[in-house]
DNA sequence: AGTGTTTATCGTCAGGAAGACGACTATGAT
DNA sequence: ATCATAGTCGTCTTCCTGACGATAAACACT
């Protein structure tokens, strides 16, 4: 057989599932939608949808996130034109086994979303329900009655890591940012995003001693309390070098 | 629509593409097969093929690699039992833009292949032709006519840069070497990959100095010529901590 | 007004890692 | 014997980090 004959060739349906991460109440959090049908029924889900026949995998993806959250991504390749603004959308890995939906063969392509505190979620579309789950509860004890339905324990883990080894090397963690922020609140993401705390005068040293990574506006703001701080925007850097050192243990 | 319904989704092939690299006379290569039928018909693209109904992504790639080259691959997911034994395979990315085979709606799952310098591409299954390529001349000046069939320049340079970043902060680079090998060796692997120049010295202090990157087995070679070198294997480690530097520029 | 608390920011110091590079060693080739 | 080639061990300087002292500027009390 061709292996590339296009007459004969196993139908499979295609998804994205996304992975939506925030920063709240100093916890990693995800987008939980809970499943309204069988199978998996009432379970909580990683949102998602199939992919349409005439969209790219990323387009898909960016769509399920505004029918979920009504966020809108930076134009995906695209340096970001106002860092700071919308969310950072970027493809995670592909689940493909035979098993993981007990209905058929579907492939599911997830994508990462990292995306600053928002409001609540907005059960757009159908998802009767959604919510904002600390990844801890979600990836918690084996067997948990909270476990998500399909593979997305695996997914949702994966995006976690994903995303704790990424903020290392660039400047992603201002993703979970508002446009303008102070050194103290990113500290405080880094501090959840990794479950560790930080010297706050060595991580200010860091990130305000590497070039491009931040951009002070002027202002200053005070509502974190204390001292006021200045703010920053995000610099037009992406990669930090040499990187952030999460810390041993 | 409910984003799950099972019934009406709109129906995709999957296929698996492979790039598969390794070092070949001190320049980084990739497998490369001609294509006998269009479209890109006499193109050189990157070995693929469909997943089967009942088969993982995972497997379809290393079914695949052993149809194209006879090669075997390490359980992924489990520690190599034998480093330095097989090919290491991992997935890369998936690349589903509507129109990237423009005969039909085609979803592939690109794996990255990093394999020792093998003797000679044996053209399995239908391929009429296959060779190793250096990547220089495959992703060379735009327009190239030599240039690949589909998106696969794209899914090469996502590969190479994959493979590029990955030895940095991995152990990786071991994979493209022979069970036992010298640090020499290990270094004109590094130099291939990243195309630089690195010293000797400070390379040999950096990979000997970092525990359980390499297991002297207690033989020595010399078949580089000069000074006879120690011969080691890999050791268990994964995750080079810190990682190896690139030098800029 | 004074005191304590909180957060921000600057500075100092010691230890580790890396780049540059000198020196020596053990082979084969001429 | 001499040279070329590769491998291996050291040294020195520089940069970065972790640990941590000290000061600054706000607010909440009393």
């Amino acid at each position: 057989m061709s292996p590339y004959d296009p007459s004969a060739f196993p139908p499979f349906a295609v998804t994205v599932d996304l992975v939506v991460l925030t920063v709240r109440r100093h916890a990693l959090c995800t987008l939980a939608v809970r499943r309204g049908e069988p199978p998996f029924q009432g379970r909580w889900a990683l949102p998602g949808g199939f992919v349409r026949p005439d969209e790219d995998l990323a387009g898909a993806a960016a769509r399920e996130l505004v029918e979920e959250t009504g966020l809108c991504v930076q134009d995906p390749g695209t340096p970001a034109p106002a860092p700071g603004t919308g969310a950072h959308l970027e493809q995670l890995a592909t689940y493909g086994d035979p098993k993981r939906d007990p209905r058929m063969r579907v492939v599911s392509v997830a994508h990462l979303v990292l995306a600053p505190d928002l409001p609540a979620p907005r059960a757009g579309g159908d998802a009767n329900s959604a919510r904002w789950a600390p990844v801890e509860t979600l990836l918690g004890p084996e067997g948990e009655a909270s476990a998500l339905a399909f593979d997305h324990a695996q997914i949702l883990a994966d995006g976690v890591e994903r995303a704790r080894s990424k903020i290392e090397y660039s400047s992603l963690a201002t993703a979970f940012c508002p446009p303008e922020f102070t050194v103290g609140e990113l500290r405080r993401v880094y501090e959840a995003v990794w479950a560790v705390a930080l010297d706050p005068r060595n991580f200010h040293r860091k990130v305000t001693g590497t070039p491009g990574f931040l951009v002070p506006t002027g202002g200053t703001t005070t509502r974190q309390g204390g001292r006021p701080a200045q703010l920053f925007r995000a610099g037009g850097a992406t990669l930090l070098n040499p990187p952030m050192l999460r810390p041993e243990v």
